[in-house]
DNA sequence: TCTGGGGTCCTTGTGCGA
DNA sequence: TCTGTCGCACAAGGACCC
């Protein structure tokens, strides 16, 4: 297909996908108020049924907030492992139409269906097809956008949803689709705030200039945009205010970081305890580094204090590496100098900038073992957990009492 | 006892070598 | 030799997405 041709590209969102997966889990639970994720300690919602939705809950609404609007809410704890293999379902019947699927959460993904016009007729006529198969083959709903870019095909997703409110749920279109050359009229009257990447902040800034429908964003000056949100993001939105997005589908898009965070129960402020949080989440990222991607040049340790300020530090080496022991040499006196006696509310550990790892130096285990033995140990390690779970072994120095972690 | 977790991308400031 | 500047990499923080 010539470069400059008009493409077909699908949005498909799953409708309150994991909160569906779980009703298909818990038939008995249909037409109660369901959420999953928020139920204990500092947990969020990850998900509302439309019947929870009713009660205006919505997703990354605190669980007690939740449970104010709706005492009567059923809370589930999320399962990622079962939504992951839901998902992976859902991408085969994807793939049944076109390669170029990119997903972008476990719930939503673009397509471009370009390819498959000549089976199909028309992007609707692809759209409703995977709408039935998916119903048909995995019992689930989702509403689709059909458009000639992604950004504009995502808009087109989002008024093709259910819609809930105190008097019931409405059921949506399923599909929308804007037609090529409607795009700039289709985004003309919405608020500034559906445009990608214009968050609370950015919203913010922008009404501060008078900004407050797409519409506007065209006809201000430019350069009083770019002085209150940044050069690259005006141009962005600049692009968007007129339906214009050159982005293309790519599938297989590799990683750029591997990280992990918890929000602990209760805040710390032992040190000693503070550093055995930190040596297993290293240990957790550096076996997933070393599963997935061999090593990575930059760790980062991330720190939320009680009082919700975040700071991050990060060491960046000359060469990936992969080794726990390596990365926590240089991120645990990061933190306890970042720390020094601060409540710790959350902590985080993250690698990025991936790469081949070479035979490390490692001063800091030099004592105990030479490097290739400590490699072979932390393989070992891994393929432990491989085949009997992530809590079947971990560094001595990475347990402490139990800590009453926040629920998700 | 309001505010998760896993990510990506951008901005700003700084240090360094050419 | 000194100074300015440019490009680049890095560090830290922030905003945003689902």
């Amino acid at each position: 297909m010539a470069e400059n041709q008009t493409r077909t590209i699908l949005h498909v969102d799953m409708d309150a996908f994991y909160a569906s997966v779980e009703l298909l889990r818990r038939p008995d639970l249909r037409g109660r108020p369901v959420v999953v994720g928020g139920g204990e300690g500092r947990g969020v919602v990850a998900a509302a049924s439309y019947e929870a939705r009713r009660y205006g809950i919505r997703s990354a609404m605190s669980g007690a907030e939740a449970r104010r609007r709706c005492p009567d809410l059923v809370m589930i704890r999320p399962d990622h492992r079962h939504y992951a293999e839901v998902s992976a379902e859902i991408r085969k019947v994807f793939e049944t139409v076109t390669p170029l699927v990119e997903p972008l959460a476990l719930d939503e993904a673009f397509l471009d269906v370009s390819g498959a016009l000549s089976t199909f007729g028309s992007g609707r006529s692809v759209a409703e097809h995977l709408r039935r198969k998916i119903a048909e083959a995995l019992s689930l709903n989702c509403s689709v956008g059909v458009a000639s870019n992604k950004f504009v095909a995502k808009l087109a997703s989002v008024d093709a949803k259910p819609v809930a409110s105190t008097d019931g749920v409405r059921s949506g279109h399923g599909v929308v689709v804007v037609a090529p050359g409607d795009e700039a009229d289709y985004v003309a009257s919405m608020p500034v705030g559906r445009l990608w990447g214009v968050g609370p902040r950015t919203r913010e800034r922008l009404a501060a200039i008078g900004v407050d429908r797409v519409e506007d964003l065209r006809r201000i000056d430019q350069r009083i945009v770019s002085s209150a949100i940044g050069e690259a993001a005006a141009a962005h939105l600049r692009r968007l205010a007129v339906g214009r997005d050159d982005r293309a589908v790519i599938p297989d898009r590799d990683a750029k970081s591997i990280g992990h965070e918890e929000t602990f129960g209760v805040d710390i402020a032992d040190p000693a305890a503070l550093e055995a949080e930190l040596v297993r989440m290293v240990d957790l990222v550096a076996a997933r580094v070393r599963r997935s991607v061999a090593g990575a040049r930059t760790w980062s340790v991330k720190i939320r204090f009680d009082d919700f300020t975040t700071m991050s530090r990060s060491h960046t080496w000359a060469s990936p590496i992969d080794s726990t022991s390596v990365a926590l040499g240089e991120l645990r006196p990061m933190l306890s100098a970042a720390v020094s006696g601060r409540r710790v509310r959350l902590l985080g550990v993250a690698a990025s900038h991936f790469g081949e790892p070479v035979e490390q130096l490692d001063l800091f285990a030099a004592a105990e073992s030479s490097a290739p033995d400590r490699r072979r140990a932390e393989h070992a390690v891994d393929e432990i957990r491989g085949r009997f779970g992530e809590r079947s072994i971990g560094r001595a120095s990475g347990v402490r009492r139990p800590s009453g972690r926040a629920g998700a």
